[in-house]
DNA sequence: TAGTGGTCTAGACCACGTA
DNA sequence: ACGTGGTCTAGACCACTAG
């Protein structure tokens, strides 16, 4: 009842006041701030304002709350980098580019002893295996090599793939779904840097990738890029509301 | 008054009920789930109870909530892939190796006119350069060059390198901070490849990064590794919970 | 105009950590 | 034993969107 600019959100208020004491480092990492009900006092407001606020301030990277304890600055120092290059036709679309895909090979076929192992099923079982060529503007930029489990992808055989990656229509099918990924810089074979129409001494850029969810490894694939014509653009973020699924 | 099984705290509980809704496809991406009021009957719970269930999940990337209209499953597709690569002592400290680092160069120049601009600087300020060499158990692992505007590491000529590295340095100094990053494969000069002890016809896989705050650009630096002893490895999540910082 | 989500209140009970 | 944060309630008013 007794303050005269409720305007903005007295939780967005207080989340402000409080990012605003860490950044200027009035507050420093690990130090305890006020508690709830202190800020509760200065605020002129309830309890569950306050709480909300710093839960906020939590779920955001900024707060560690430790119950019976108190509330802390979090330690900085978790940086990751994101890239978002996952869907090829995605990145070229968003460049203004123009995407064509050439099928290589598309087969339903029994698994390899080192395939079954990835994806942890028997040996002969059918797996879904495809290797297609990506063109950018009518000049090669990625050689996309994927296996995945039928059962994830039961029309695969039928799929229009100039009009989507397999990459994209497996996310529709298993939207939230985790996996692995690395990169390396490899000469590559010499069919692969015939197809990829690459000049000698080019090196390529490799990116292996993995991804499962509960039921399952859903698909292995490896992509290749010419070195001269690929660049992978990331952001450098604080890792702040990294909240884990489960 | 009347659920028997409080134990597990009711807010957790409509969250995965939701989540378990979600995940099976029974509601879809774009589809609009029962409103809050629905929930508050359906569960037999206040409505703010359902409400910070519902808020914290769209923090979280399942949902999406328009006021006034409704609450919506979150369109799935944001994904991005993740690398917690950034400090090259912690990395290999948690790969079990050991670290040196050889100091090739390390000085306070006038900047380049090249230099100054991308610190958005006048030409000819000081800007501090450094050339290290990293080794794992004794092998070159990564060749870094770095330039640092003086004004956010004032002490940049004295910090003992062997211990930690700039990065690390910098991230302590500034620690909400934005970057840009990207990686490339390239053969390197042949002076690099020296430093790095290659062999012939091994590629180098090469980041750039660039990290800036509110007062300017902090540093720009460039690393280089060899393709056969470097691999870069991170994580695919969905893009949740990513809380922008303003 | 009716329904939606966004916000806030003034209580309450609990589990936990610290002393 | 006391203070901490975690959770929940049963109301309330608001801004917004929709029909």
């Amino acid at each position: 009842m007794t303050q005269d600019t409720p305007a903005k959100g007295m939780r967005a208020r207080i989340a402000d006041h409080v990012i605003a004491r860490i950044t200027s480092g009035e507050w420093q990492a690990g130090e305890r701030i006020p508690s709830e009900s202190a800020l509760t006092a200065s605020f002129g407001v309830s309890r569950m304002t306050v709480h909300h606020a710093l839960r906020d301030l939590t779920t955001r990277g900024f707060l560690v709350r430790r119950s019976g304890s108190g509330t802390y600055v979090a330690e900085p120092g978790a940086y990751v980098a994101e890239y978002g290059h996952l869907d090829i036709i995605e990145e070229i679309v968003a460049r203004g580019g123009r995407h064509r895909a050439e099928v290589l090979r598309r087969d339903l076929r029994p698994a390899t002893p080192v395939e079954a192992e990835a994806f942890a099923m028997a040996a002969g079982q059918p797996i879904f295996h495809a290797q297609i060529l990506h063109y950018e503007d009518g000049k090669p930029l990625e050689l996309e090599d994927r296996l995945i489990a039928p059962a994830f992808l039961p029309d695969a055989m039928a799929i229009d793939l100039s009009a989507q990656t397999l990459f994209s229509r497996l996310m529709l099918v298993r939207p939230h779904r985790e996996g692995s990924e690395s990169v390396c810089a490899v000469m590559g074979s010499r069919e692969e840097r015939t197809l990829l129409q690459m000049d000698s001494d080019i090196p390529c850029l490799k990116v292996s990738r993995k991804t499962w969810c509960s039921e399952g490894v859903v698909t292995v694939a490896s992509m290749l890029r010419p070195g001269d014509r690929a660049r992978m653009d990331g952001r450098i973020r604080s890792m702040v509301g990294l909240v884990q699924d489960h």
